[in-house]
DNA sequence: GAGTTCTATCGTATATTTACGATATAGAAG
DNA sequence: CTTCTATATCGTAAATATACGATAGAACTC
């Protein structure tokens, strides 16, 4: 294998897996859920973070194509793309189909 | 939020996203699927990577519940937990359907 | 018991991630 | 045009992850 070769489904696919797997991604995402069309600055507030911090996570997030951000006069407003994340959620029905109990 | 607060379960989901977020981890995983009951050696060789770098990542997989390890003799025989497998692909799908598209 | 095989763990160097403050930019308000 | 607000990006320190070789342990063979 030595150098790992991954579709360009699967690229996303771990971004996707990687943007998730932070804690506090997480929790802005579910934020997100909760409070649609929050700005960033709902964001910083929610994760008691440095604003550049959390601008930083939504970069991966918006990376993962998670959320999408769109800017509304001075303030970007962010939130969560449907498409994307179905997408993501038939992938993982896919591997687990693939799956049988082996132990 | 400051100091993120997950439950057990969000734990949980958090360590299977990482587990799957590393390609090379990933691709073991999808190795596991088509060769069920593979050892180490089997995994060490795919991979292409150190002994001691493949037994690393089987720890975290082994830590996420994903895949569990018996040993038989003198080697370490893998698999997939399907349980684990089931309850995360379940998962994926109750944070699905709690989405809504808002762009 | 000595030697062999297979694997986990330890120690460690390097790479990546995550956090912060400082700075830059773009739009709104005056 | 200047100021204010909101946010992205830059530079960087600290924490974490990833890779390796060396070592240790457990089971099998002789």
């Amino acid at each position: 294998m030595k150098q790992v070769v991954v579709s360009r489904d699967e690229e996303q696919l771990l971004r996707i897996f990687k943007a998730l797997s932070h804690p506090v991604r997480y929790k802005m995402v579910r934020y997100m859920v909760e409070q649609p069309q929050c700005i960033t600055g709902d964001l910083v507030e929610f994760a008691d973070l440095a604003q550049s911090t959390v601008s930083q996570h939504l970069k991966v997030l918006r990376e993962s194509g998670l959320v999408c951000g769109s800017i509304e006069g001075p303030a970007t407003s962010y939130c969560l793309d449907f498409e994307t994340f179905e997408w993501f959620r038939q992938q993982v029905n896919t591997l687990a189909a693939e799956f049988v109990a082996c132990c």
